[in-house]
RNA sequence: GCUGAUGUAGCUCAGGCGGUAGAGCACUUCCUUGGUAAGGAAGAGGUCAUGGGUUCGAGUCCCAUCAUCAGCUCCA
């Protein structure tokens, strides 16, 4: 038979050759480090027959399908180790996920550190053994009859819930059978490094109707090496943590008494958010928006009209209840969002078209009753201030306006340094969730599209997201990854064709209607401390000189220096720049390593010799020592550097 | 909100079986004036997260609350 390779060559082999053996005859390497098969797109086990005139694409670790073979044959080894462990544990699912794999187990007692440790223990055991691993596919009832018998009620629920016609596959290994689409590796062996990382709760099918599952994620690689790596990796993110190292910096802390999601910003932190809010507000009044201060609290007959109060009530603080409310008592509550305020400034007077598009913006605080298990340092808090505006704007305008805000939103990002690092997903509603958003569907589909089509003029790489919209428009989401690989949303561009109408909203058109103007809801940097802790692990702390707290320090190596230094603080500080006086009775070394630690960018060094030349010794946070240079040269170096900003 | 872990000096952490707390760094004072990541000495710092309970006696055992961390669910 003819089999078409990867490297565009076509190949003759034996009738009937599985991959694996094909894998054999092209490189023994090959055959060692082969994982799985892609034939013709799609991937499947090794073993398996390969038909005559297929594509074959051998797998390795290298390809993100080979890896997930790899890991998900691991996941079912857990499942095996927790088995022999735990006879009465159920089994519900176990598939390979980004760096790794999990499995979710029902068990009557959660697992401790002690527990992975055994079961990991009891892996290494199975893979030792080096099983071969089968495929066999059951008619329904029978695959029904076979998990029953194993008495596994989660896999029978799977099995009834899919559908009709799909294959009901099976993959054993030594006395293990479990049910699974696969594909797997050709034998156990292959897994070479195995590790558990931790053992938390998970909902059955991800709803917080069902019952808690215990869930272990774990990860493997092909080799020892590969895992060491990946395990030096982990620690790395856990140093780069904004809220480790935030705290570490001084940039931000909690207090017990003041509560959950309502961090502290330190003279540091604060300095860092203060200079992004006026170079954010600066750039947007260069750009034509007109700054608002609106409060920060409304009655309930605000958020009646904005729908807040049907779809936004458990995230809000509300100073009283629905029940006061109905009695007519006065309930006030603090605002989640700053729409339904910045409305309010539009609704000031009549409107002409001639006034749109009108610009809105306001470095806006908001107050969102999270959850009490979602809060996370700076990324996910109860208190947060936003870059926040709302355009109001004609039909025709609706384009260019939207790729205005996108231009803001991708010029702020290129200054903090994070154009790279974010990815853009454009949130869809979902039309099998009626309850969650206001509109009907023909407008919904009509506004998507519109999206959609300029989105694609502008050539931004969307993924698309069901049910991720606001719930009142669809939106282009910046979505960014924290140090640990979590995905948050940086930056939010919404279009919304319903708000305006139910706060009544309109202007008069040329043809003297009254029409309601589109809004366009937008973020250019997103909210403070979300950035701020972005910003803390992208820069391991060590944050570009224009967004250091401090920028310059100097310092001396004996008090006849003061009088120098003191000159030089002075001359930096008429310069704009964020400078620092050491004159503290220490060593150098000592000062250095206080400086350097804290990431000041510049340091400078003063002693007899300097004083004498009226000279400065440089030294930089990353290159260390620059040598003696004339106070008005570096001076001018680091004004520069805080000009063109990032980097 | 759910599951689990954690909470001892400003920070990082010790304190088998219950007998009223200890180290390093930081801080204060003194000595030292020293050229690119820690000079020396002395001192001061803790109602052991908070509130109950068991006990002759609780940092240690039990309960509740609060906070922190990981994950789930939710979200900027």
């Amino acid at each position: 038979m003819k089999i078409h390779l990867q490297n565009g060559s076509v190949r003759e082999f034996a009738d009937g050759m599985n991959a694996l053996d094909i894998a054999g005859e092209l490189s023994q390497q090959l055959k060692k480090d082969a994982l799985a098969a892609e034939v013709n797109g799609k991937t499947q086990p090794l073993w398996l027959p390969v038909p005559d005139g297929a594509t074959l694409n051998i797998l390795t670790f290298a390809h993100e399908e080979g890896k997930r073979t790899l890991r998900h044959t691991a996941s079912h080894v857990l499942a095996q180790a927790v088995k022999a462990l735990f006879p009465s544990a159920k089994l519900a699912i176990g598939p390979a996920i980004e760096n790794g794999f999990y499995y979710d187990f029902d068990v009557e007692q959660p697992f401790a550190a002690e527990d992975l440790a055994a079961i990991e223990k009891e892996m290494q055991r199975i893979l030792k053994k080096n099983a071969r691993l089968e495929r066999f596919v059951l008619p329904r009832d029978e695959a029904i009859a076979l998990m029953k018998e194993k008495g596994e009620p989660y896999k029978v629920e799977l099995i009834e819930d899919l559908p009709d016609g799909e294959e009901i596959s099976f993959y054993k290994m030594d006395d293990f059978v479990d049910l699974c689409a696969g594909p797997h590796l050709p034998s156990t062996g292959k897994v070479k490094a195995v590790k558990l990382l931790q053992a938390a709760g998970a909902y059955w099918r991800g709803s917080e109707k069902n019952k808690m599952l215990q869930r272990i994620y774990g990860t493997a690689f092909d080799s020892k090496e590969a895992l060491d790596a990946y395990v030096e990796k982990l620690e790395e993110a856990k140093r780069r943590d904004h809220n480790k190292l935030g705290r570490e910096l001084e940039l931000f802390t909690t207090s017990d008494v003041i509560g959950q999601g309502l961090p502290i910003l330190l003279p540091k932190g604060a300095k860092i958010v203060q200079i992004l809010q006026r170079f954010v507000e600066d750039e947007e009044e260069r750009r034509g928006y007109m700054i608002t201060k609106t409060p920060f609290m409304a009655k309930s007959d605000l958020y009646k009209i904005s729908g807040h109060w049907d779809h936004y009530y458990d995230g809000m603080f509300v100073m009283g209840d629905k029940e006061m409310d109905k009695k007519g008592i006065e309930v006030l509550a603090l605002r989640p969002m700053t729409c339904p305020f910045q409305f309010q400034a539009y609704l000031n007077r009549t409107r002409s078209y001639r006034d749109l598009p009108l610009r809105y913006n306001e470095t806006s605080t908001l107050f969102r009753n999270e959850a009490s298990g979602e809060m996370h340092g700076l990324i996910r808090v109860r208190q947060f201030t936003i870059s926040e505006g709302h355009l109001a704007c004609r039909p025709d305008q609706v384009e260019e306006e939207f790729r205005g805000c996108v231009d803001l939103a991708k010029f702020m990002l290129e200054t903090v340094g994070l154009e790279d690092d974010v990815s853009y997903r454009f949130s869809k509603w979902d039309p099998n969730d009626r309850e969650k958003y206001i509109g009907d569907a023909a407008e919904w589909e009509r506004t998507q599209n519109l999206m959609r089509d300029i989105m694609d003029h502008m050539m931004i790489p969307y993924v698309e997201a069901e049910g991720e919209a606001a719930f009142y428009g669809p939106k282009l989401d910046i979505q960014i990854r924290n140090v640990h690989g979590k995905e948050d949303t940086m930056i939010t561009i919404q279009i919304d064709f319903q708000l305006a109408e139910r706060f009544g909203m309109t202007y008069t058109d040329s043809d003297g209607q009254k029409k309601h103007p589109v809004v366009l809801h937008r973020t250019s940097i997103g909210c403070y401390e979300r950035t701020l802790a972005l910003l803390i692990e992208k820069y391991a702390g060590a944050f570009p000189t224009w967004l250091a707290p401090t920028q310059v320090k100097v310092m001396t190596i004996t008090e006849r220096c003061d009088g120098w230094a003191k000159e030089i603080d002075r001359a930096l500080k008429a310069a704009g720049l964020r400078a620092e006086l050491d004159l503290r009775n220490e060593k150098i070394g000592f000062k250095i390593r206080e400086a350097q630690m804290e990431k000041v960018p510049y340091m400078l060094v003063l002693g007899d010799k300097e004083v004498e030349e009226r000279r400065v010794a440089v030294r930089s946070r990353k290159e260390g020592d620059l040598g003696s240079m004339e106070l008005e040269s570096i001076l001018a170096k680091i004004v520069e550097e805080v000009r063109v900003k990032a980097k």
